[in-house]
DNA sequence: CATATATTTCCATTAACGTGGAAGTATGGA
DNA sequence: TCCATACTTCCACGTTAATGGAAATATATG
């Protein structure tokens, strides 16, 4: 995976990354063009620029449902992008791992069904 | 951690990317500017403003020995900047779980002490 | 002090990014 | 067919990033 940078590129820019946010929560009924635009208040363009990013990032996928655009956010790409920054970190160096069992804890405790109501 | 951005930003640059390895892997101990300008053939001026920008992203931190200066990642910010990703995701969707179990499981094997020689 | 080594800072140039107005394309409804 | 809605593409502008040559700074050594 030698685009990681491009993940991350597109990643690194406060109004993108808000855009990524809001499609990881909205879930696999991702959210219309004109819906992220309303609730950040990005004119429509600058905020269809900034989705094509994400998208050539591959960190969103759209599809068409009548005059709207849905966007959904890309989970297997975003969970490689995290595999490759861990790997990268950790398995080069065991010293990395004092914070990241924090975060292995978190994301296993996140995996138990029915905790989140 | 509203400067996630930044260091995105530093990371989302191939040569960047390269020298934050370079750094995680070297350890503590760190790599001296010019080692890593020679190991990566990058002309000495463009690899300082690199790792100053790696610097002001906090993923970096150097200290002065002799004539050399060295650099070292820095694990808490890189740890720091992982567990706002993961959960940034992970917290606000527990689909993305799957791929994270993997990583979570990586990191776990990676802080076993002794499994590296 | 003179010199060599190690890095940085200064500077200029070129390329890429971010932004939004205006026009263009696709869909749905009267 | 005509119109409204929903996005996108085109374009132009200003800003920021990336690069490397040349000079400056800091340290060590003879």
């Amino acid at each position: 995976m030698n685009d990681a940078t491009s993940a991350l590129g597109a990643l690194a820019h406060q109004g993108r990354l808000s855009v990524f946010r809001m499609l990881v929560q909205a879930g696999g009924e991702g959210l219309a063009a004109g819906e992220i635009a309303r609730r950040l208040g990005t004119p429509p363009n600058t905020l269809s620029a900034n989705l094509n990013i994400l998208s050539h990032a591959g960190l969103v996928a759209s599809r068409r449902a009548g005059r709207s655009i849905i966007y959904t956010a890309d989970y297997e790409r975003m969970g490689a992008l995290l595999g490759f920054l861990v790997e990268d970190c950790c398995g080069g160096s065991p010293e990395i791992c004092a914070p990241l069992a924090l975060i292995a804890e978190r994301a296993a405790a996140c995996c138990v069904p029915g905790d989140r109501p």
